[in-house]
DNA sequence: TGAAGTGCAGTCCTCTTGA
DNA sequence: TCAAGAGGACTGCACTTCA
């Protein structure tokens, strides 16, 4: 990254004062706190909410809707309009938790073995998703949209950083930039033409049948093996 | 921007196949359109939904909950599971539509004199908000934390792009490098302590008494005026 | 380890404005 | 009527944080 810029650093003095434009901001006095780092001053500001987060338990991300990004403020004293929309919003994954000082923030999400294998298969496929496929996948999987697009995005990574730890991968290269631009494979596909703007190849991994008898499902690029009748 | 990757370029051929892991993605053999575009590339999905788009008009975001940056597919046949949350959400903006093909995609919002001048004057402060300030000010606006941060975002960029266009600005680029770490100036605070994590300081823009009785307000930086009994 | 948050650069696209 | 500009929205990537 070229320069960063500072951010908040200086606390700042207060002085009341009634302002009068409606609805306007309410402010709490803060000091220092974990500001004024010098290195990772990036993300100071998501850390100190963090520390007032309720902090809902892991959650599986296979059933109903999932997180929204954003959420309505905590903001103290905001005489909040919206209050029926968001609340709906919050309560997939907030109830059951004082809906008091409620701060929202993170907390990882596990996806089920279905989400990943449907995720990893649609990455052997393609690297980036319009948002169309987007919108399809992460429907079908019961995702949000976000949620898909992240996921893509820190796999992308991954697969990146895979490669360059492999130096000698002419091969994992290759299945980079190929596969990057739907590589021509030999792989089956399931289509509808309901509507239009929405693709996806339906790649069909390597299937092993065990001893056992109960065949798993090899993803070439990655290495992961799914069992084919997991309960999850 | 380092090397940018090819993104979607091939069309994929398709074969029917069941594949019976439930909820399986649904597809739509798609070619070309408006894809395979050699330079801008990039967004090429999104603008293909939007060709499917309702296009609700412009919408104000001054009353109501806004648009969250997501939204359920519009895949073909997933027995989706996500329909009142949405729905709600997107009625303020795409009511009166037709509430079938819609595919989402937020259109440009046109915010009102009233969150632009509290963005503005928050900004005036500082440059960067933590997580908790933007919460705080989104609520207090009705716009949703993402749009708090994207304007952010992009006026920072515009600030940017003035600066660099004045050359000559010492002063201006000196606004930039102080404001960003909230400057010692003459401003006001307004401050409560209801929850912890929320500042943010409420500058009193200069304020300038007229002939006709209307006073406004002006922004240093922006060169923004805003009367101050604005019906908006 | 990996989902998710932040920031920035780069675009797209809608709307406004002015000739 | 149309080109230019403004600005909201979104994407990708780099980098981080933290269960």
């Amino acid at each position: 990254m070229p320069g960063n810029m500072s951010k908040e650093d200086a606390p700042s003095r207060s002085a009341s004062l009634t302002f009068t434009i409606d609805n306007i901001l309410n402010l709490k006095q803060r000091d220092g706190g974990d500001f004024g780092a010098s290195k990772a001053q990036r993300d100071s500001g998501s850390r100190f909410v963090a520390s007032f987060t309720v902090k809902p338990r892991v959650q599986r991300a296979d059933l109903g809707e999932n997180t929204p990004p954003l959420t309505a403020g905590s903001c103290p004293g905001s005489q909040s309009a919206h209050s029926a929309e968001d609340l709906q919003q919050q309560q997939q994954q907030q109830e059951a938790t004082d809906t008091k000082a409620m701060v929202k923030k993170k907390t990882r999400t596990i996806f089920s073995k279905r989400q990943i294998f449907q995720l990893e298969a649609t990455f052997d496929m393609k690297r980036y998703l319009s948002s169309s496929e987007r919108a399809c996948l992460a429907s079908s999987l019961q995702l949000t949209e976000t949620q898909v697009k992240i996921w893509f995005q820190n796999r992308r990574n991954k697969l990146k950083r895979q490669l360059s730890t492999d130096m000698e991968g002419p091969l994992a290269a290759e299945h980079f930039s190929e596969a990057g631009k739907n590589v021509q494979l030999p792989t089956f596909y399931k289509d509808s033409s309901l509507l239009g703007g929405c693709l996806l190849p339906m790649p069909f991994p390597v299937m092993y049948p065990t001893a056992n008898a109960a065949p798993y499902i090899y993803f070439s690029n990655t290495g992961k093996y799914f069992g084919l009748f997991e309960a999850d």
